[in-house]
DNA sequence: GATGAATGAGCATTCATTCAT
DNA sequence: CATGAATGAATGCTCATTCAT
């Protein structure tokens, strides 16, 4: 593990914090990268030497904030010891704070990933396999000895989470007013009737 | 009410279908103009002439398209009868046979929408409205009798229509590979456990 | 002379009078057929019925602004007979005159005469021909009879008809407040003070 | 005080260079930032860095002439030391010298004046005014003494300066064959005519 | 005569990326 | 590590002109 500078380590989060910004504004495709470096204060070439390119800035920030989601959801769903709604609150509350806490990043991200080719960079495949095991060994056991539902795997992000995202989506668009913790109980209790047995 | 031209039909028709099949492939932004004439045969010109600019391509496209969806929904709706099953089952299957018979359309416009300014184009505030109107036409009556549980109208799509969504673009991305009206009676049953009062 | 219809007449006046409200609120060369088209309620197939292309139209514009202009100078140099000081007034009087009566047309002439190969053009040499003739038929004779004074040929329409055309153009793109009838005298009076001779 | 590198001075002539070049054949607006590119040896994307667009070439070349010009006026006006008819010699000397010694340059600004919105930009008006005060502060003081007629403002420069103005025109558009110099003595005449009192 | 669809060369401009200093 | 000049392919769009109906 190469010790980074400081002033690299700096530079780096300058970066990601003005990409962010840019990507607050507009479409990541349509954010170039004199943009980036206008806001950071970095030049042209220095973003490309901590970076490589473009697509370099995005999976930094891409990774980061997924990472950082990770680690939280994860975190959650030990705290909630096997118990299912516990698990399912685990699940929609650590979306809701991340998404908070962190709206430019969601934002990015949820743009990042609507993106043609998004899913098939390697960086996302791995984390989106991290995603499905922390799932899976959270919430297998729980099917298995029959607490909850069985659902087609295919099917359970968009039965379990997709509305918290579409609303979390829409709230950063301003298109609803408000926050998504406002309706925080109401995605649980959603989510619950979803997974629970009859 | 200006007579068209059966010619100027077809032209239009034939980039439509060119621009369809090139959205497929790519991002909105990264398909040109250039490319979407190569495949209609069409010239730049005319091209221009009959869409103004890039944005006149995707506007045709979205409301033709939205309009058709907005019809078919308002139909089955009709045919439900205001019986609050059958309303949830129209609205679900509706959705699911339009971006079955429509793929490349329904990839279109899911992608749009995703857009940075997409929101707040007219057309798409007013399809919008449209599409506001038709559900509280149909659900607002079975809410005030009691018949239907009442949820915050900001998150009724979220709760109700997202989870199909999101399984759909999931599916034409090829993400997922069973298509949604393999799973139609699941996503009819989730909607229905949201909506039903306890 | 071939009869003209009047159709014809009426289609080509509403083309020009279209011509000289787009001229008159941008350059020759960045008003497009189109907006004429557009103002002018012709079609483009039209247009270029009347006039063969765009040069057309132009050449159109000119002739007849610079012939009327041509006609009344003319009139109003007979009626001088002769007399020297008469003579410069009614060129200054009638270059003011056409101006103010016909101030898009004069903007369009000034535009048009700016632009590079402007003055190598059949049309233009000839009109240029005729004004050169006038000129010569009604002060050589004074020139030769020592009434007014002998200047370089090149140099007589710089120094006695320029600065009335100068503060002209000015005031058509309103940098001058007051309309050149307003310094008449004063352009008469200039003028006389060049040719008179000692 | 940012230090400009070699090379940036080097290519920004170059380019300005082979502009000048260019509206030395064609009118402005038909001139590509392709021709100039050739021409030049500069690349496309060389020349937007330093220009940022064309009229950035244009305001560039405008505001050196139009500055080098001003300044050989002023220079020759403190050298008039406030001798009446030695003001009026530098003000016409020193145009028609600077016309004769920039032939191309002089060109291009007299066909970019004559642009439509030429003379509502910001760097124009700066050159005006600055025009305005030198010519005030020189001749101010004559009028008001008596020692030169008072002219209208606005009739000032159609007066004195606009006769030179429009031969050194004709003369670049080989309209005629003598240079202005040829006729340096007349001009300065004429004008002295205009403003000496009587 | 009138219409407007079609053409396609041409243009200004953008932008990710490279690389010499 | 930093800088910013340089590159040039690519893009959306304009426009005079032609021509079939």
């Amino acid at each position: 593990m190469k010790q980074e500078r400081l002033s690299t380590r700096i530079r780096r989060r300058a970066v990601l914090e003005a990409a962010l910004d840019c990507f607050a504004e507009a479409d990541v495709e349509s954010v170039s990268i004199a943009e980036i470096c206008d806001r950071s204060g970095a030049s042209v070439g220095s973003v490309y030497h901590h970076f490589g390119n473009k697509e370099g800035i995005l999976l930094a920030l891409l990774s980061d904030g997924l990472t950082a989601h990770l680690e939280a959801l994860e975190q959650a769903l030990e705290q909630a010891e096997g118990h299912p709604r516990a698990c399912i609150e685990a699940l929609i509350d650590s979306l809701i704070q991340w998404v908070e806490a962190n709206p430019r990043w969601a934002q990015f991200i949820y743009s990042y990933l609507n993106r043609s080719g998004a899913s098939s960079s390697e960086p996302i495949l791995e984390i989106n396999r991290r995603y499905k095991q922390i799932i899976e060994q959270h919430f297998e056991p729980l099917i298995q000895s029959g607490r909850l539902r069985e659902l087609p795997t295919d099917c359970w992000s968009s039965l379990i989470v997709a509305p918290t995202h579409d609303y979390a989506r829409r709230w950063l668009r301003q298109q609803v007013r408000h926050s998504p913790s406002t309706h925080q109980r109401l995605f649980i209790e959603a989510a619950w009737r979803i997974v629970q047995c009859d």
